[in-house]
DNA sequence: TGCAACGTACGATTTTATTCGTACCTTTGG
DNA sequence: CCAAAGGTACGAATAAAATCGTACGTTGCA
């Protein structure tokens, strides 16, 4: 049986708290919570418990129960769930095409030389890998 | 003054009405609608009236009247509502950097060889008019 | 032992987004 | 002249997302 991957499309508050499960790791609420609200999202504390509750029961977050402190694991990988999401974006801003989208990234001023040199560096790798 | 471009943050209906205009120019609420159903977007012609509406009061949408077929026309431009929205993505799933997204373009199997292509051809270029 | 700190549960509210029904004009052809 | 076709206006219903208040259980420690 497949994964359940693909019912799922986070919302930004949702992306908001898997991205830090993604970067911390299983977690308690507390530290969800603490570090949406270290970076200027603020946000009561029952309420990013409730989102997480609800998440759960969504299949999206898995939860150690074993301890009062229940502990939530991300259930969706990072990798893929972006990579899906990104595919939803290019779908319905650039038709489906990614070159349209690395176009504006250009044509856009906050993106530095050195990202673009990275981009290219991206490019030369993968051509080599084939 | 300066432009109203970043008051309004197009949600993801006003987005495919935008579009429409785009591609199509001034055009009526009927050929809005009926293009949105043409791309299985199934709307009933008063829902996409209304959003209609309520975009022109927003500012986003400008709305000639003087014959009963009112005609609308986009008031934002594409490119650059376009690079906003980009670029708040890659804020938020990508930390900002450009080549992160780029390298999740290059791990997706979906991506074709034709656009790498496309995507080095257009660094080139760039890169040639600096 | 008792109270402050910290947890969870959960209903309800609020906010935003989207859809649609109904009323009522205007145009046009028979 | 009037009915049918096709417009607009607009309030309201739905749906979806996000927030929060309050109740209540558990733990640590003065």
């Amino acid at each position: 049986m497949k994964s359940k991957q693909h019912e799922a499309e986070p919302t930004k508050a949702e992306m908001d708290i898997l991205q830090v499960l993604w970067d911390c790791g299983p977690s308690t609420v507390r530290l969800v919570n603490d570090t949406l609200n270290a970076q200027k999202k603020a946000v009561q504390y029952t309420s990013t418990l409730k989102q997480m509750q609800v998440m759960s029961e969504k299949g999206m977050l898995l939860r150690d129960e074993s301890s009062m402190k229940h502990i939530y694991t991300a259930a969706l990988d990072e990798q893929t769930t972006k990579a899906q999401l990104l595919d939803k974006f290019v779908n319905t801003m650039y038709k489906g095409s990614p070159s349209n989208l690395v176009m504006q990234l250009l044509g856009n001023k906050k993106t530095s030389q050195a990202e673009l040199d990275a981009i290219r560096a991206l490019l030369d790798q993968h051509q080599n890998e084939l």
